[in-house]
RNA sequence: GGAGGGGUACCAAAGCGGUCAAAUGGGGCGGGCUGUAAACCCGUUGCCUUCGGGCUUCGAAAGUUCGAAUCUUUCCCCCUCCA
């Protein structure tokens, strides 16, 4: 029985909770199954926060089984409570579409289309969501939900809790959803939702109405909430989410998120977002003495997924040349300036502002007396400077460093 | 619908006529130490500035006052209890 889906899931550390994990086992192991995870649709990207259910879904074609990828149109419009302090805005149903578009491009470089058998299925729900008619939805499916229960879930009490309004609207949520479940189950055959932690309660109330309305088996399979050992959500950092579309995120600023992983987190992420061997890892992370080598690992092999090899090297190329001053920084977020500007002088703080390195002139003045700013590794300490030809020498660029990580290539056009 | 409590910066929370660009804590950012880590220490945390200051902020609007986050009125929103 070794070597199926749900070992390798619970080897990875992916494993939370499972309605039926016997069942489950028996399942995959004997026949190829549909399983289901669904997506939030608010953003224009998904953030890293997302990446463990789509380690997941890579890991079911891995074994022969098909993903659903249900891209919440309809459920959007509504906003799940899970893990939320308060309602968020009301999206419109433009901007949804927009960001369906968008976040399924993200899945066609994370997922293998080319096999028939284990191709992702996308799916929208709004297709049915938006067409049901609320008397008979009430009759069919409301009647299996009492107010009792719904009570008790995280969700809805730790809203209630904590004194903060949960709208009528938000709290059919877990409905909707379970709904889903049901009919993924009814149309596409789908046996299997897999979610976060969090999803738990959203996940066994579609179960249980998939037992109740159709008599049917399936099963719901969690994975656990990742923290980073600071205790913060994966997935936000202080400059906002890590983005896993190259517009929003460069490909180096990803490797290095990796790479800044604090050291209590190196071999659990290792495991959770590499594919490398289980085995293989776990004697490369014995005889690695330097940390900062298994993060440099994290960091490509993570990269490598997600913008592919070439991207990942290139990214620890400038790594290596930016931090340990060898060889060139090709990678590093390049800002283009007229010659003739240059020619002219322009101020150093207009420099920072306009192009975004700093968000106001009071912030990049405070970064200059604080010593946090530098051209070409030398503090800059007036901040008043003019930035003009002298500064680029010989060279057609130069770099602007704001503290230690953030550096940027100015380059002269 | 009725009664009461409340809305202050990224978050939490003080302030309740001037000394308030607003205490304190958390978070963020920068520096130091180091390993692009953690912990710790220091600085900083509205915008603009010719560094003298200037401008805009305490749910919204109007008013009282020499002067308002602080007082008055109206409106909006949230919470608790009652119906």
């Amino acid at each position: 029985m070794k070597n199926n889906f749900l070992s390798e899931f619970n080897s990875k550390g992916f494993f939370h909770q499972c309605t039926d994990s016997e069942k489950l086992e028996q399942i995959t192991s004997k026949s190829k199954i549909k399983a289901y995870i669904g997506f939030d649709c608010t953003a224009p990207s998904l953030h890293v926060g997302s990446l463990l259910q789509i380690m997941c879904l890579r890991l079911l074609q891995k074994y022969g089984h098909q993903p659903i990828i249900l891209l919440g149109g309809g459920t959007t419009l509504i906003g799940d409570p899970s893990g939320k302090d308060s309602t968020r805005k009301i999206i419109d149903k433009k901007t949804i579409n927009k960001n369906i578009k968008n976040i399924k491009k993200i899945f066609t470089k994370l997922l293998n289309f080319k096999d028939k058998k284990t191709k992702p299925i996308f799916v929208d729900n709004s297709i049915w969501l938006t067409k049901l008619k609320y008397i008979e939805f009430l009759r069919d499916v409301g009647k299996h939900f009492t107010i009792n229960k719904m009570l008790s879930f995280d969700s809805v009490k730790l809203r209630l809790d904590r004194e903060q309004s949960l709208s009528y609207m938000e709290f059919n949520y877990m409905i909707l959803q379970a709904f889903d479940f049901y009919k993924l189950n009814i149309d596409y055959n789908c046996l299997l939702q897999i979610g976060g932690s969090d999803q738990w309660g959203n996940i066994i109330n579609g179960v249980e109405l998939i037992r109740k309305m159709g008599k049917k088996e399936s099963i719901g399979l969690t994975t656990p909430l990742i923290t980073l050992s600071s205790g913060a959500k994966m997935g936000k950092t202080a400059d906002g989410a890590v983005w896993l579309d190259k517009k929003f995120l460069s490909s180096y600023d990803y490797w290095q998120f990796w790479r800044n992983t604090a050291d209590n987190d190196v071999k659990k992420f290792l495991k959770l977002f590499t594919e490398i061997e289980i085995s293989q890892l776990e004697i490369m992370v014995k005889d690695e003495t330097d940390i900062n080598k298994l993060k440099i690992l994290l960091a490509n092999e993570a990269t490598k997924i997600l913008h592919g090899k070439k991207a990942a090297e290139a990214a620890e190329t400038t790594a290596i040349a930016t931090f340990e001053g060898v060889g060139i920084a090709t990678d590093l977020p390049e800002i283009k300036i007229l010659e003739s500007e240059i020619n002219k002088g322009i101020s150093f703080l207009d420099l920072l502002s306009t192009n975004n390195i700093m968000s106001s002139k009071s912030e990049a003045r405070r970064a200059i007396k604080n010593k946090g700013l530098k051209i070409n590794d030398n503090i800059v300490s007036d901040e008043k400077k003019i930035v003009n030809m002298q500064d680029f020498k010989s060279s057609d660029s130069i770099k602007i460093s704001y503290g230690k990580k953030k550096h940027y290539k100015i380059k002269l056009i």
